[in-house]
DNA sequence: GGGTCACCAGTTTTT
DNA sequence: CTGGTGACCC
């Protein structure tokens, strides 16, 4: 149980608002999580709604899981069970997972992450354009997606004339589509759009779905995009009773197709919204409080909100302005042996937060050389590196043989004397008579022109994919058979003959292990396991990987965290550096030369600013190296966006090179002061 | 099939 | 300056 008077008034308000459209304005820090937890378990036991009638909706994982825990926790496992609560991929899977045989793909379909989608569509462009490069292909690609993301579909979509990518896209969208239904793959965007189509189409689904979620809320509204969106407004037809909490001024990802207007005119699109505003922070002391109001204040369109706090004033928000990036590391590292002794605090207590990833590594050097544990965020992914690929995609085949960038990527890894020249024939062979690639495989003597060798091995390949296939059927020895299909394949073997660094080539193993041990886990976590229920974690990075949960791995490192803006999202820190605050980081350039969107860089900005609990430090660097030569940075427009009460200037650094400086100006005034003398006289 | 070299581009990221 | 890609050669 929870008391109703612990919250605030307007917290109260949103929570015990049920029924209608509500819109919560949730300021950074103003107990968000909170509310939502608390509205849930209201509506389960205040309201006694069945718990199989609540959806709720986030953007990530972790999101979801920690609303799911802090519910549990407030309710028991018992009375939470039956909630969906899940991001909007994986409530799309699970639509799919029932019906997608409506929209002609099988049950058993693929999750094509970005790097598959890649290979086929470079594939498919050499098929066009001869030169194509790796480059090209991403291009392309991205463009699908913010088709695909605003609902254009591959016979929707319109070439214009004018831009040569476009006419790229009109004529590979299509194709690609087309391969994909027929490797049974589906990519991250349609699930999102099938989702919708699936509910388009079929009036009865959609009538049931919406039935089904009677109450409904979303985390993050900021940050839908035009598919979501859709899904939202069709699944919450008719009841209307959707609950969207958001913060327009932390929308940030306007160049992954999130439409801010979704949150702006929220009341339009559902009539009879009540609104909310959540604007007291419970999270940072004053003064950063204010100087974060002053900098998001610039923005036009936004929603007119400014967060308040009863912690008091606090300390000030301070600038550093540095010689270049070296001294700003060092800044940094002075800065946090001053705060940790005089705070008391941990390592663990502060955040280094960049707007790109590439100026992390200054920081990095810095903190190694002061042998001060940090955690990186960002970076690559656990399973994009290539010796987890390698296995996962053995996998993907095993549960849907039509996955032909699968098939082909481990056709001939390990090395099993299947060239290319072969390869090249097979899918020839497959292509001029549309028969499946795994088919031909499976009869492979039909093929002309292949050697004897060449179709033994291929034989042996299709017989232990067979019966791996079937050992996998028992769900109780999952981990026993993956384990035996590594050994089987010695894929550690082909690793230490192609990695010379030994090191390397145990972590890659080391790496390859730890996929069992995240289906170890997640046999430990499943009722009813499968492989095709991993590879759906493992696709949707719903993972229990080790080192999955942060928030223990830091208490036990204790470490400094660097982090992108971006990522920091939604985290706090006691004491935040923001660094690299010059015109061209922040705001950045290609944002301000390409998009124009200064306001969305202003957001990002506020975004780090108010991660900052009891102390914010802003800091710039005078020059800075870039590609490899020196360059003249100038402070970033938003430091004079801060009324000058209530940004400390710290000038001197302290370091060698500022105090050289102060030296050669004090030097430059005596100088000057002398010739004056002697003018004078 | 693997290794070397030249060339190019260089924000942010989840699912 | 880096890292990634593709062409070319052994």
């Amino acid at each position: 149980m929870f008391d109703l008077n612990r919250l605030n008034p307007q917290q109260r308000e949103a929570v015990t608002h049920t029924d209608g459209p509500l819109l919560l304005l949730a300021g950074a820090g103003s107990g968000k999580t909170r509310v939502i937890t608390c509205r849930i378990v209201y509506l389960l036991q205040q309201c006694g709604v069945p718990a199989e009638q609540l959806l709720a909706v986030t953007f990530t994982n972790k999101a979801a899981r920690e609303m799911r825990a802090r519910v549990e926790e407030m309710v028991g496992r018992r009375a939470a069970k039956g909630m969906v609560i899940a991001t909007f991929h994986a409530l799309c899977v699970r639509l799919l997972k029932s019906h997608i045989e409506r929209l002609g793909y099988k049950k058993n379909f693929s999750i094509y992450p970005a790097a598959d989608q890649q290979r086929l569509i470079r594939d498919l462009l050499r098929e066009e354009v001869a030169d194509a490069g790796a480059n090209d292909a991403e291009q392309v690609l991205w463009r699908i997606s913010e088709a695909k993301n605003r609902l254009l579909t591959a016979d929707n979509y319109q070439a214009n004339s004018r831009d040569p990518l476009s006419c790229l896209v009109a004529l590979v969208y299509p194709r690609y589509q087309k391969a994909l239904k027929a490797f049974n793959a589906v990519d991250f965007d349609d699930l999102l759009l099938l989702g919708v189509h699936l509910l388009e189409r079929h009036p009865e689904l959609l009538q049931h779905y919406q039935q089904q979620f009677r109450y409904q809320m979303v985390d993050e509204y900021q940050d839908t995009n035009p598919v979501q969106y859709r899904l939202l407004k069709l699944l919450a037809g008719g009841h209307g009773n959707l609950c969207v909490v958001g913060d327009d001024d932390q929308s940030i990802y306007a160049w992954r197709g999130a439409d801010i207007a979704n949150i702006l005119d929220f009341e339009k699109d559902f009539p009879g919204t009540r609104m909310i505003k959540l604007e007291q922070n419970y999270r940072s002391s004053g003064q950063i409080l204010s100087a974060a109001n002053a900098v998001i204040q610039h923005n036009r369109k936004r929603r007119d909100k400014a967060l308040w706090t009863t912690a008091g004033e606090g300390s000030p928000v301070e600038y550093l302005l540095a010689e270049d990036d070296e001294d700003e590391a060092r800044l940094v590292m002075e800065r946090i042996h001053v705060e940790r002794f005089r705070r008391q605090l941990n390592y663990g207590d502060f955040a280094v937060l960049y707007r790109t990833n590439s100026q992390s590594r200054a920081f990095e050097e810095q903190l190694r050389y002061e042998n001060i544990p940090y955690v990186l965020i960002g970076g690559q992914q656990f399973f994009d590196r290539k010796e987890v690929k390698d296995v996962i995609a053995y996998l993907r085949v095993l549960v849907n043989p039509l996955d032909e960038v699968n098939l082909l990527r481990i056709l001939n890894y390990p090395k099993r004397g299947i060239g290319e020249t072969s390869v090249d024939k097979i899918i020839r062979y497959s292509a001029d008579r549309s028969i499946a690639l795994w088919s031909v495989l499976k009869e492979v003597s039909q093929v002309p022109e292949l050697n004897e060798r060449t179709s033994e091995a291929v034989n042996g390949f299709v017989g232990l994919l067979e019966r791996y296939r079937k050992r996998f059927q028992q769900p109780l020895y999952l981990v026993e058979t993956l384990r035996a299909l590594l050994a089987e394949l010695k894929l550690a073997e082909e690793i230490y003959r192609q990695e010379k660094d030994l090191t390397a080539a145990r972590r890659r193993i080391e790496n390859q292990d730890q996929v069992s041990n995240a289906m170890s886990a997640y046999l430990d976590r499943e009722p009813q396991p499968s492989l095709a229920g991993f590879l759906e974690k493992v696709s949707l990075l719903d993972d229990e990987r080790p080192g999955r949960n942060d928030k223990e791995k830091k208490l036990a490192a204790d470490a400094v965290t660097l982090m992108s803006l971006h990522s920091s999202k939604g985290l706090e820190f006691p004491v935040v550096f923001l660094v690299g605050m010059e015109e061209g980081y922040l705001p950045h350039k290609k944002t301000i030369d390409e998009t124009f969107d200064v306001d969305e860089e202003r957001r990002l900005c506020y975004v780090g600013m108010t991660r900052a609990e009891k102390q914010l430090m802003l800091l710039g660097a005078r020059q800075r190296r870039k590609y490899g030569k020196l360059e003249q940075r100038e402070p970033s427009r938003f430091l004079s966006e801060i009324p000058e009460t209530l940004l400390l200037r710290n000038k001197s650094g302290g370091t060698e090179q500022s105090t050289a400086e102060q030296q050669e100006q004090s030097a430059s005034q005596f100088f000057s002061g002398i010739s004056q003398l002697l003018e004078d006289s």
